[in-house]
DNA sequence: GAGTTTGAAACT
DNA sequence: CAGTTTCAAACTC
């Protein structure tokens, strides 16, 4: 599919995003970074950063960047949308491709087949659907009778924009039709596709279809994702393994309201919205018609780290001709290689474009160009399956449906967790082995921890740019909004809005305080940025009209629900929202870790800690790349490494080049700390001085460069305590600013006494202290942190300086440094799980515990609920044929509203608490602080 | 740049 | 080993 289409074109370059990129974990930076870039749209900040490979932190700023606060969010647009009324004329579709295409000429809809392969699906209980969700009044999407097409019965499912899907049957499970391979679909797939090239105008009707709908979809973290129109969510549960992945809980708003009217959708006509919520907390939105309610069910197969790696089952959902759509899980076969693989849905999109993901993720189906046929892992590397190559993708896919309307998504919301879990299962990458926690953990926290689901809330664009929400969580570090995903390429001015808005949210988020404050510092240009933000625990819900919190921690144990929302409205725009839960287990997810990124650190800290890895491989790349951490992917993650790795050694070689320093050993001693051998002191006594003089003049820059960035500021320990950065790295104090200096040469009685001293104290006192357990590893602190309120998002933290995710060695409370995503993700279910790190399997003493600070009022439900309304918004505008700019400006006010009153109730939580709780933690202890 | 915060290192 | 104190960097303003 050259659903490239438009992506990038006009206005802003887009890197040209594909599906991929936004998937892609891994891609470096570039992906996201371009996203980001694109968003702001100027991209300053960026520079910096990546230099030194954080890119992630641009994303960040640029969320600072004023234009965003301008430009409200528009969430969910296509910017193929605004091809067709305005601006650009050009659709961009940025990311999106279109994967089905088919559309039937005549109603100009387009079709698309979906196919959700899942062997852990089950099959939805009929029951189910007899009742249709109702968001809002309007419909998304409805079905007609089921159809054949390329001899497959397939059943249509109109969506509001006009759009029509066909879900195939399923006649076996899995024959029909899908093989994993591509498209294995109905020819009807690529009639449409017209629609999809930004020129095309399908119609105007079609515009307008896509006008109106406007919003394409938000995803949330968890994997609820709702698509404006026509969304096919899928979600699948990544975490459990075994299980077969309901789809349950769905539970039929109450009142059915047809709507009629949506304009745009020609078929639309009194469709009913359902919403499903997948044991993982995926929404899945069906719009069904009148008679058929669409149920899908999904069962979230959570069953930890291992549910990824285990069985797969393949979802299929069936359409039957009454109406319902079921997902059942199919028998692997059906698929060839993608389906087969465990713990994977295929998705498969009309145009053929299959997907993969793992059933954790939920995916976005959304075709990308090149990709066809491509299974994307959202795993990546993770998944053992073969499939994975193609795509990478833990992100989004989505699928563009010819109709220009929209685009569908199927995003897959990767867990991070999942992905880790993978990972580890895989042990493909080798990084991960703190992990075993994870696994470990995984029955026991796998239910308790909600962790894994996928917490990120995207939202696309108009320019179909996905964004993510600035979930409390993603609020919180910057690094980790930015690095989400924003990716798209949105328009212009949008966009900046968006950004700006975010970016006020996060401020404001920070302000609440405790939270996780983050990380605005980072700014830094180069260094610090992105980590991962995870976002841990979640206390307390804040629902809209419920109560809110009431149960912080409550959620994890709660099954998942089912939100169903209701709307009502209110004079202005006001309307009010009732989210009801229908219980549905929460998966747990196995955590995810995040591959590390880690950069190398120019500064000498960061010397420090890249000691280890000679390894590395691959080439070297460019600072850059290393830019990104964020990525969510793993796969990005991985790549990290890898060039992390690769620059390790690239500095390591560079220094042995280097004639020891003068003869002595030297060695690392500059850049490295001490690497050491362990057994062997320090190379301290060794440690000549650096200085200077001889080393060449090349050599010496670079060790500088490396090695020391900074300079140290001692005026205490006469640089002869590992207070001294310079003497703990083994250095002499070299162009510092210290007072009564005596770690260079002309105090070598003192200085080797010094070291002597510590290393009574602590034999390993100038090994590294992060380091990776293998070669391939993710690098980790060896002692792990001990920080109490910075929640490890700060440069106080070591493993955070050192850009590491905090393992199971750390005894940090509150901790949000963790693998995953920065963002969004999941940490909201981690923390409310309780669950302790990623990696630790820790004692369980485990910490302790009480910690939790972590903030903790961005909840999954805060989040679904905040969508949710927004969603109604979006689609009571739709039914209106409201332009889509007022319904983007309305659903960011909408978005506002319920930020501020996240933020409101956070703050009064926070004053009430504050000073109690948070403190009481370190109190305990020392109550120094506190004053 | 001054002042505060933070968490490792040092000390008891 | 735990509790404190010291220290310098990180961070804030
Ligand atoms: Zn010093
Ligand atoms: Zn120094
Ligand atoms: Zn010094
Ligand atoms: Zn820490
Ligand atoms: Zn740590
Ligand atoms: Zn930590």
């Amino acid at each position: 599919m050259d659903s490239h289409l438009d992506s990038s074109d006009d206005n802003k370059p887009l890197p040209e995003l594909s599906f991929e990129d936004f998937m892609d974990p891994e891609p470096e930076t570039s992906g996201q970074h371009m996203e980001i870039e694109s968003y702001t749209g100027d991209t300053s900040q960026e520079d910096d950063s990546e230099g030194d490979g954080e890119g992630q932190h641009d994303a960040n700023d640029s969320l600072n960047t004023p234009q965003f606060k301008k430009t409200v969010v528009q969430i969910l647009e296509d910017k193929r949308i605004t091809a067709g009324t305005g601006a650009g004329g050009v659709f961009k579709t940025h990311a999106i491709k279109v994967v089905t295409a088919g559309a039937n000429s005549a109603a100009k809809s387009q079709s698309s087949d979906i196919r959700i392969l899942n062997s852990s699906l089950k099959p939805v209980g009929q029951s189910a659907a007899s009742t249709p969700l109702k968001i809002g009044s309007t419909s998304i999407a409805s079905t007609s009778s089921p159809r054949q097409l390329g001899g497959v019965t397939m059943t249509q499912f109109k969506t509001a924009d006009g759009r029509v899907l066909y879900l195939k049957k399923a006649p076996a499970a899995g024959t029909g039709g899908v093989v994993a391979g591509k498209a294995s679909v109905s020819p009807a797939a690529k009639v449409g596709t017209a629609g999809n090239t930004p020129g095309t105008s399908t119609g105007t009707a079609i515009r307008r279809v896509v006008n109106t709908t406007g919003i394409q979809k938000a995803v949330l973290a968890k994997g609820m994702t709702v698509a404006g129109t026509g969304l096919v969510k899928a979600a699948v549960p990544s975490g459990s393994s075994a299980t077969a992945i309901t789809i349950k809980g769905i539970t039929p708003l109450a009142a059915e309201t047809n709507v009629t009217g949506a304009p745009s959708p020609p078929a639309s006509s009194g469709t009913k919205i359902q919403v499903v919520r997948t044991a993982d907390g995926k929404l899945i939105k069906l719009g069904q018609n009148n008679n058929s309610p669409v149920v899908l069910n999904t069962k979230a197969p959570i069953s930890g780290a291992s549910a990824t790696s285990t069985p797969s089952s393949n979802m299929i959902i069936n359409k039957s001709a009454s109406g319902q759509v079921v997902i059942k899980p199919s028998p692997t076969s059906s698929s060839a290689a993608a389906s087969n693989v465990p713990g994977k849905m295929v998705v498969q999109s009309g145009g053929g474009t299959q997907i993969m993901v793992s059933t954790k993720n939920i995916i976005k189906l959304s075709p990308k160009p090149g990709a066809t046929s491509t299974v994307t892992q959202t795993q990546v590397q993770n998944t053992p399956s073969s499939s994975s190559t193609t795509t990478p993708t833990s992100g989004m896919r989505t699928i563009q449906l010819s109709g220009k309307s929209g685009v569908q998504f199927v995003r897959v919301m990767t867990n991070n967790k999942s992905l880790t879990t993978a990972k580890s299962a895989a042990a493909s990458t080798p990084s991960q082995k703190q992990v075993p926690q994870s696994s470990s953990a995984s029955p026991a926290v796998t239910s308790s921890t909600p962790v894994g689901n996928t917490n990120k809330i995207v939202m696309r664009t108009m320019g179909g740019s996905i964004v993510p929400l600035p979930s409390m969580k993603t609020l919180v570090p910057k690094r980790a909004l930015g690095a989400n995903s924003i990716t798209a390429a949105t328009p212009n001015n949008q966009e900046s809005l968006r950004k700006h808005r975010l970016n006020d949210l996060n401020v404001q988020l920070k302000n609440l305080g405790n939270v996780e404050a983050s990380d605005s510092s980072d700014a830094g240009p180069d260094t610090k940025k992105p980590r991962f933000s995870q976002p841990s625990p979640i206390q307390r819900v804040l629902v809209k009209e419920g109560g809110p919190n009431t149960s912080s921690s409550s959620a994890a144990t709660q099954p998942k629900k089912i939100y169903n929302l209701v709307k009502s409205a209110g004079p202005n725009g006001s309307v009010k929202y009732v989210i009801c839960n229908s219980n549905v287990a929460r998966s747990s997810m196995s955590p995810m870790r995040r591959g590390y990124t880690g950069y190398v650190r120019t500064d000498g800290k960061l010397c420090r800690t890249l000691v280890n890895s000679g390894s590395g491989t691959t080439g070297v790349t460019n600072l850059k790349q290393l830019g990104n951490n964020l990525p969510n992917a793993k796969a990005l993650q991985a790549q990290a490494q890898i060039r992390q790795r690769a620059r390790q050694q690239h500095l390591q070689q560079l220094q042995k080049a280097k004639p020891q320093l003068k003869g002595s050993q030297l060695n690392q001693s500059a850049n490295v700390k001490p690497v050491p051998a362990p057994a062997n002191k320090p190379n301290f006594e060794i440690l000549k001085p650096p200085s200077s003089a001889a080393s060449t003049p090349a050599v010496d820059a670079q060790l500088n460069l490396a090695s020391r960035r900074k300079h140290c500021n001692c005026s205490k320990s006469q640089c002869l305590k590992l207070y001294c950065d310079c003497f703990a790295n083994g250095e002499f104090c070299k162009d510092c600013t210290c007072k009564d200096c005596f770690n260079n040469l002309d105090n070598e009685v003192e200085r080797e006494k010094a070291i002597r001293s510590c290393l009574d104290r602590n034999p390993s006192a100038f090994k590294p202290k992060i380091t990776a357990p293998a070669s391939g590893d993710m690098r980790l602190h060896n002692k792990g942190c001990n920080c109490k309120r910075s929640g490890c998002l700060k440069n106080y933290c070591e493993c955070y300086e050192a850009k590491i995710p905090c393992s199971s060695m750390c005894k940090c409370v509150g901790c949000r440094n963790m693998e995953d995503r920065p963002d969004v993700d999941m940490d909201s279910l981690d923390s409310l799980l309780g669950v302790r790190k990623p990696n630790k399997p820790k004692d369980e003493t485990a910490t302790k515990k009480h910690d939790i600070r972590s903030n903790l009022y961005l909840t999954d439900d805060v989040i679904e609920a905040t969508i949710m309304c927004m969603i109604s918004r979006i689609l009571m505008h739709e039914k209106q044929n409201m332009p889509i700019e007022a319904t983007e400006r309305e659903v960011m006010e909408e978005l506002g509203e319920s930020l501020n009153q996240i933020i409101t109730f956070a703050k009064e939580k926070n004053e009430n608490n504050t000073t109690t709780t948070s403190r009481l933690d370190d109190t305990t202890k020392t109550t120094k602080t506190d004053a």
